[in-house]
DNA sequence: ATTAATTAATCAATCGTTTGATTAATTAAT
DNA sequence: ATTAATTAATCAAACGATTGATTAATTAAT
């Protein structure tokens, strides 16, 4: 067949839209704004598969909080292990979240949606249960600075690394803020290169002199 | 009447109820997951009683932004005619801010969420419009410092506003972040005075590093 | 022939809003 | 001082529309 419009190994591709779809639609409205018929007409998969691959309106966001939630451990750990100076560790860390963060930023958006509504407790446990295994590990950083002499011993280490988190969120989440702030017109410009990399380089020389004892 | 139950200059409490209780689910549960239905038995008010006082839910809903958008702004101009120093103004911004999100709690949710979902634009431009006005006194708190030269002159002063705000912001909106960050149970506690001031203390020893030439 | 994928049609429940009637207080006229 | 008219406030009930979910029938591939 020269359509293939019913071929049904697409079956995949019915899920993956639906993913795709609510992902977007949610970033955009939230969860409570977006019905199931917004999220079949955006993609033109019908309603009833809804149910049909994920049990459920609130399975479909279940499934998409699952299959997103950064995997950033893995890159965090093979930093923990290395033999990189405290700093260099904790600089790289803030540029691989920046870059994740940024490279997904609908999905960081529905995140910083569930951890500020409490309803549906299940995704945000999961959201910070995985954000925390992260933030023990970041916390080592700080610990092993501190340690060797390199950081300054009177930081509030949970406060300085709860900052860090806070302003990339941020800088996703109220973009509208941003916008204000640096005169900028679209979207698109506070999400861009331009400003991922002015964001980086302002957090880590912030962090620079807020940290290190002898700052180079 | 010994009741009073119906007198009908109980009107402005009828009115007053329902904007408190949209306060509180809607900082709880957001906007579009609480009904006029939540809301009317919350209170006990009628339900009708939204549409004759606010003509709709969206109205009430703006007419609880607009009764509240924090008035910081006329505390911020008392301190920028001041003779005070630059550090001396800002570091008492960060304590004004901090007071005024934490005494507002629920508002301050609802405003995060207006800010991160798009939805009702007239609401999110409305607090943006606000923000901006006080941000661009606290921006001539930087400039006097820089222009003084007791702040460093190579600072992005734009991202380490923003940055204030987002670590403020982010305490109050993704509280769950900090109770497991804190090894703390209930919200109270990070809520509490304890944490206040611990928030208060970080953010402007951090700015005092980052900031001042010469850190005292 | 069996299975998986997809469809249109339909379900009860809930949504925000409106209705017409009722209450109690206030105002104006006698 | 009484009475009549007017007002704001409140109520239960119902409106049409939309919600998330399910059904049974249909299609296509194995």
């Amino acid at each position: 067949m020269i359509s293939g419009r019913k071929k049904s190994t697409e079956g995949v591709d019915s899920r993956e839209r639906l993913l795709r779809t609510a992902e977007q639609l949610i970033a955009e409205h939230g969860y409570d704004a977006v019905s199931t018929r917004m999220i079949h007409k955006g993609c033109g998969v019908n309603i009833s598969m809804i149910s049909y691959y994920f049990g459920s309106k609130e399975g479909l966001f279940r499934a998409l909080i699952e299959e997103k939630v950064p995997r950033i451990r893995e890159k965090l750990e093979v930093l923990r292990d290395s033999d990189q100076t405290p700093w260099e560790k904790l600089s790289k860390t803030i540029d691989l979240y920046v870059d994740r963060l940024f490279e997904n930023i609908k999905f960081t958006k529905v995140m910083g949606q569930e951890l500020s509504i409490n309803a549906r407790p299940e995704n945000s446990d999961f959201i910070v249960k995985h954000i925390h295994l992260n933030m023990v590990i970041i916390l080592s950083f700080f610990k092993e600075g501190i340690e060797k002499g390199d950081f300054k011993s009177n930081i509030d280490v949970e406060m300085t690394l709860s900052s860090i988190f806070a302003i990339i969120f941020q800088w996703i989440n109220m973009s509208a803020i941003g916008m204000k702030l640096f005169k900028v017109e679209d979207k698109e410009t506070v999400y861009g290169l331009d400003y991922r990399d002015r964001l980086k380089r302002h957090l880590i020389e912030m962090m620079r002199s807020h940290l290190l004892v002898n700052p180079s």
